[in-house]
DNA sequence: CATGAATGAGCATTCATTCAT
DNA sequence: AATGAATGAATGCTCATTCAT
């Protein structure tokens, strides 16, 4: 459905203000219409539900943080510099982009179990980009050469993703990109004495 | 109230089952009593209402999860040691408990922001136990000395968290289990070379 | 069902009060047990239904004021002063026990029609105490020969009533009893000039 | 909201119909829907909630009382001849309309005491209105001059009410409009032989 | 007589989606 | 394309009454 229409984008937006600002249940159709600007109806004319709403948003701002890490890690030479880079990247751009954090990190969690597996599909992207980065590291010698990737991959993941959470929770009140650093180390490093 | 009753357990535990064969949203009062064979106003005579049932449950089950480790590491000599036991003491209690899984993992995320908020009060518990066991490691020089206490924690939870979920979102058709022993290896030792 | 036992009356009397401080629809009969110092069930070995608690207080109260008045005016030798008594006492009675002139007043009005044709039963002894002052009052030349009694009785009845309904709604803050004179005179006399 | 709408009205006399046939108690939103030939999430479009049903219609059938009985007394010289209209166009417009007379004399009264309360606000408009012209008979030397104003308009209301509210109760089997004159006259004129 | 744990029917309100204009 | 009035399904909780003890 025309994504290049201009109100497409602009929903998406009033949805994330909506959400951010409401809450993932306060956030009712015809209140992203009216933050859109567009009336009720409209919104059908761009997505087929409200679940399409939130799947297209995760696509877009998903798609815009693999996009951006690509981009970033390209010239780099290793791959512990790029998963560096990689945590750095991820934990600018929800600094940068408050009310996505909390979109993400908090409010589209309460979407049911089948929306979150396609929320999960939309991951892909990103995950993969993990893996890539670990299988690089791996063949370069960086990574130790027993490294069970699907492991290595939830660590990595699962390690950001509480951090970003619990500094949503805490109300982004320090900053995030300052852990970037001292992560990256525990990922690598582990947090026995080497 | 009445914590001593037979119901009030009866009645947690038939939450469990209607809300993991069911999911969150489909786990009305009514289903949860005629699952624990009471009537639906009995509910109220152990509960103060529907949320009181879900952080019960999520007190109760996360009470005895961080009872059951406390037991296991209590008399573990290195904080490495007691590291493991957790992880696989903690994959063990959900592999124990399919429908448990389901619950913790996936569906009472989907709980709105001030249920969650609560549910992460009863999750201090198990979070203090991660701290204790990491500050033990570097006071006896097992752990990195500059070890970032809250970040460590974080990306010790942030994992088993992760790797728990990915499991059960695949249907727990995979030995969670089986992952205990290298996944504490990525946490001690990090995904980097020695 | 055993009135003479000190239960029926303590049951009544924690009616009038529960009802009286709660309103009529936060008047639950567990409440009203609680504050007889009775057990739930209790109630049921006393009264036939809550409703039987209502029409019994009523019918107990509403005795007394029928008692009271008639003893009041049985020596008094015109109909006029009978009604002017009636009217003092009525009003006495009413401002002696704030509960029950709530209760009277405001709340018990708010019962079901069924209820309510069962508490104007109960209001015909009253009703017929007037009746008998007219008639009297008739048969004297004290009133007019052509008194529709039915009409007379209403009028008295209603302007009673309203009255002291005003003044329970103004929360009692002016004296009740010092109307009773300046209604008498309007009842009797009317508010044409003479 | 929306009283222009020609569904506003519609609601308000489906709420009429649906609780003098059924009573107020089994008088539910979608039983006025369905009377009214609408959704039930329309009502909310018109009105707040169930209570805001209620208060309308009863300002929207109080209002036009006031409304009638002011142009009817608009040309009449004597505040006794006023009284006599306005009793007798109050009794006319109950006889007129059976289930309006069974809603406000008999239903709305079971409400609770706070809708009770804004009822009275509505009920304003009326007693000032009787107000009005019992001052201008004291002003005029029709009325006594020492007439007590808050008692005579009770007094006058009060009668008004019992008399339709028995009539009500009695199934509206004798003529209400034939009582005007008669209870004119001991409004007036009092019982007592002048 | 007395208890009080257990029962279960009943209802106002929200909000995603449609469709006539 | 755009609108927004109308739809109607779906559910947590209360409380009068019972009855086993």
């Amino acid at each position: 459905m025309n994504k290049n229409r201009p109100k497409y984008k602009q929903i998406i937006d009033a949805a994330v203000i909506v959400i951010a600002e409401n809450g993932y249940h306060q956030a009712q159709v015809s209140r992203i219409a009216k933050q859109a600007g567009v009336a009720d109806g409209t919104i059908y004319l761009y997505f087929k539900n409200k679940e399409d709403i939130l799947i297209s948003l995760f696509h877009e701002k998903m798609g815009y943080f693999v996009e951006k890490i690509e981009e970033e890690i390209k010239g780099i030479d290793t791959a512990t510099q790029k998963l560096l880079v990689m945590v750095e990247k991820h934990f600018e751009i929800l600094s940068e982009d408050r009310h996505l954090a909390i979109v993400t990190q908090l409010e589209l969690r309460q979407s049911n179990k089948e929306l979150r597996h396609r929320i999960n599909d939309v991951l892909r992207g990103y995950l993969n980009l993990i893996d890539e980065i670990m299988t690089e590291g791996i063949a370069s010698g960086e990574f130790r050469p027993d490294l069970n990737l699907r492991l290595a991959r939830q660590t990595v993941f699962g390690t950001i993703d509480e951090i970003a959470t619990t500094w949503v929770m805490n109300e982004q009140k320090y900053s995030l990109t300052d852990l970037a650093k001292p992560v990256h180390e525990l990922l690598v490093g582990g947090c026995g004495k080497s």
